[in-house]
DNA sequence: TGTACATCAGTGAACGCGCGTTCACTGATGTAC
DNA sequence: TGTACATCAGTGAACGCGCGTTCACTGATGTAC
């Protein structure tokens, strides 16, 4: 049973959040203190503190959620699948039902506003670009696991994920720079780019 | 001619960043501020500011100078060459003659010191990340060019360019976590991994 | 059901820190005659 | 070659800013009896 002091907790932390994406997505991250977001809460910025190490970690609350999403539904591919397979697989997968995962933190909306926000803040899509490299790197892991290869002497599965990776850094910034924000739009982005690679990494383009 | 006022001020450049890169690799980025680089050249922390826009401008200074290196090494390959292929023969041409470029401002020495330390200090990696993004638009457009295709349209340059920098930074992880940090370890193993791009794109790695 | 005590989320005020900026100023270098 | 003035790199001291931390404290919630 969740007890009275442990929901009061769950709904400071939610509050929190939410305004924090708020005030960041629509003011900016840059312009957006932590005092303003804690007033926005009606608590101290020590409470503020307490529940976020600081005003990045609550930048990429529901980022982090959605990683780990995604890890999962990688996890649960099946074996026989070869490794790009896999990997295109679970990312489609994991747009389907990506919602349920962001919903019980902050509605959609936001966090595909948030998204935006990251992709347009030079800090924090630095910071966003940074985390990938360490989602990739527990992605060659389960790769190689599930192939049996030594992901410390056979390089195949991080060039497999660095490439996955590149393809998906290019979906966001297109899906960012576009004018079609909804959930269909960038998960369609993604079956596009990943079909296009094999093409635009071959000779010539105009020949084709 | 280079008046006297001239060569001053390219010393005092030239002494601010590398008693800065100095700092960066030997106690640590975070660890050293704008004060003790100033203290160390014996100018003003004022006289910093003129020449760096800040602390991460001077830790991205050579980086700057080689970025622009490798683009004109990418533009000076042979139209005819497929995009990939310039794109591999630009950075190995890259890499062989970087030395030149560096050691204009820097040892080279200081140079891949603190090439590690950037890959080392999440905040510099992070910072890194998002230059290559740049670096790749640039690279994009580039290809794009050579083919006579849109970059607005057509989505392979980009790919191609996001799948050439994922093998990149796969690269820069892996000789920064190696034994052998010369210049010839890294060039050789931007080759290896090149190599290996398709065999890891391809199908079932336990078979090959 | 009530009481006594323990736990722990939240308070509020103060502080340290380093980045980057501002200002009026100095003195070396450059230029015109 | 010398003088008078213009330019501009560098000074030094002070400041604003927001992040994140520290502290002793309060009061609501939880628990044991």
């Amino acid at each position: 049973m969740e007890t009275l002091r442990e929901r009061k907790k769950r709904r400071t932390r939610e509050s929190l959040l939410r305004a924090a994406l708020e005030l960041f997505t629509t003011q900016g991250y840059e312009r957006t203190t932590v005092d303003e977001i804690a007033a926005a809460c009606e608590v101290s910025q020590r409470t503020f503190f307490r529940y976020f190490a600081g005003k990045e970690d609550a930048a990429f609350a529901v980022q982090e959620m959605t990683e780990a999403h995604f890890l999962a539904a990688l996890r649960a591919r099946p074996p026989q699948e070869a490794p790009m397979e896999a990997l295109r697989q679970a990312v489609l997968q994991d747009w389907d039902s990506i919602r349920e995962t962001v919903e019980s933190a902050v509605p959609m909306e936001l966090y595909l506003r948030m998204y935006r926000t990251i992709e347009s803040t030079p800090a924090l899509l630095a910071a966003h670009l940074r985390r990938s490299t360490a989602v990739e790197e527990s992605l060659a892991r389960l790769l190689a696991e599930r192939e049996g290869v030594d992901v410390d002497t056979d390089p195949r599965p991080r060039l497999a994920v660095a490439v996955f990776g590149g393809v998906i850094r290019v979906t966001e910034r297109q899906w960012c720079l576009g004018r079609d924000f909804s959930l269909e739009a960038v998960r369609s982005l993604t079956v596009s780019y990943l079909d296009q690679v094999s093409s635009a990494l071959r000779g010539n383009w105009r020949t084709n």
